[in-house]
RNA sequence: UCCCGGGUAGCUCAAUGGUGGAGCAAGAAGCUGUUAACUUCGAGGUUGUCGGUUCGAAUCCGACCCCGGGAG
């Protein structure tokens, strides 16, 4: 008896729309799963994230491990319940700490674009710091970000982790790689990956309570991604997850989910791993990706970069967001994003929200985070109706976005 | 009126005769499975004014202006 199910409701091209059922309730696809690493959406309570209709949140096995500890959570009922969340859960599996602690500390680089494009390692050289972890074989040795104390993470103790955690959906423990891998290294990455997926779908027993999802890896490349597609889809676990390295660019990121995609079945759900950004969510929709998660929205509404639509004051550079810590909104009474119908916007000010920053008032970070909440959990809306209404383009040329 | 101290970036202050700096503020950019209320960057100056000494003055000298404290 599976956990996790999901049925499709209707098809546009490449796109669907369709449902997820898990213990905590159905989740319409596709949707934006926000990043609750620590067992809280940051700046947030469960409250808003009901009022903001969250379809689930997304936490992290690593972070809990090491703080309150698998043990305590489980006592306590599971990450759903230690949080006062009732609705769908997922974790993550501590994989891509393996990858931002490691590698990604020592050389300053994430997964995807944020070099150009004839950058090398060579030329970061300069931003190295201390990796945290070190992979082998059989697992990733690493030293707490919190104290420096030694552990060790294998497939098998993270599935363990997250069946003491108790999400609805949990992930693989794999090996993420960053844009800067070669092909050779990149290839020996995905075959641990691989080797690492079967242990995880043995040491997942608690298949009545959790779905587990398998995570296709690859990088750039497109042989190493058809085969690892084939490879994750016939291990049969009840939803299958993108992740690894999405290249130097947009257009490297949509060609590795063309190459993708169409190896998997039809029937299972498809999550892509820390994706998106406005555009990302129009591209990835309109080719088959059923969930996401990604801190963008909620690390950028920190930040003071809040989600607009084209038509209410972005840049030719950045269309769907502006600064609002710039002083040019010192004196603006308008919303964030005229026309926003999330409670920030109903009652407060660009200039007050820039006060808010400026000031460094907490208050400044939980109202922009409901705000681009709001407006990513509104997106998917209107593409989970345009899908089924079969005017995806429309959307997009109303967005300006040619996904 | 006299005495003392001070006047350098928006603010608080360094620099004691040898190319005027820092912190903070202000400005801009970045952030994709969160080590992130984070990171990066640029700009900003006739050193109160006028004169003098000196190869060279924020620095020494004189006058004046302004601020603070004290005396009468």
């Amino acid at each position: 008896m599976s956990a996790v199910k999901f049925h499709i409701t209707t098809r546009s091209g490449n796109a669907r729309t369709g449902v997820i059922a898990t213990p905590h309730g159905p989740i319409k696809t596709p949707a934006f799963i926000p990043v609750s690493t620590k067992a809280t959406v940051k700046t947030l309570d469960v409250h808003d994230l009901q009022k903001l209709k969250a379809p689930a949140v997304l936490a992290n096995a690593y972070h809990l491990y090491l703080r309150p500890g698998p043990e305590l959570i489980a006592k306590l009922g599971g990450v759903g319940e230690f949080m006062g969340w009732n609705g769908p859960t997922f974790t993550d599996s501590g994989g891509f700490q393996v990858f931002s602690l490691g590698f990604g500390l020592e050389h300053g680089v994430g997964k995807v674009a944020n070099i150009f494009p004839d950058e090398d390692l060579q030329g970061r050289a300069s931003q190295t710091r201390k990796r945290l972890f070190n992979i082998d074989k059989d697992g990733a040795n690493f030293v707490s970000h919190l104290d420096g104390s030694k552990h060790r993470f294998t497939p098998e103790n993270s599935i363990e982790i997250q069946q003491m955690l108790g999400a609805d959906i949990i992930f693989a423990f794999d090996e993420c790689t960053s844009p800067l891998h070669g092909k050779k290294y990149t290839a020996e990455a995905m075959e641990r990956t691989h080797a690492w997926a079967k242990r995880c779908l043995q040491a997942w027993t608690n298949r009545d309570k959790q779905g587990l999802y398998g995570i296709i890896q690859g990088g750039a490349y497109k042989d190493l991604r058809i085969a690892s597609s084939e490879f994750i889809c016939a291990l049969d676990t009840p939803g299958i997850a993108i992740g690894g390295s999405l290249g130097k660019s947009k257009k490297d990121m949509y060609e590795i989910m063309d190459w993708t995609i169409p190896v998997l079945p039809e029937d299972k759900p498809r999550h892509l791993l820390g994706i998106g950004e406005v555009e990302d969510l129009f591209g990835a929709s309109a080719r088959g990706i059923d969930t996401f998660d990604c801190v963008s929205p909620t690390r950028n509404a920190r930040n003071g970069s809040v989600y607009i639509r084209p038509e209410n004051g972005g840049t030719a550079k950045n269309k769907y967001s502006i600064n609002i810590r710039a002083g040019k909104y010192s004196q603006n009474t308008e919303p964030i994003d005229p026309g926003c119908k999330c409670f920030t916007c109903q009652n407060h000010s660009r200039a007050y929200i820039r006060h808010l920053f400026v000031s460094e008032e907490l208050l400044a970070m939980r109202l922009a985070t409901i705000h681009n909440l709001h407006f990513i959990f509104t997106l998917m809306a209107e593409i989970r109706h345009a899908i089924q209404q079969e005017t995806l383009h429309n959307l997009a040329d109303n967005w300006q976005i040619n996904p």
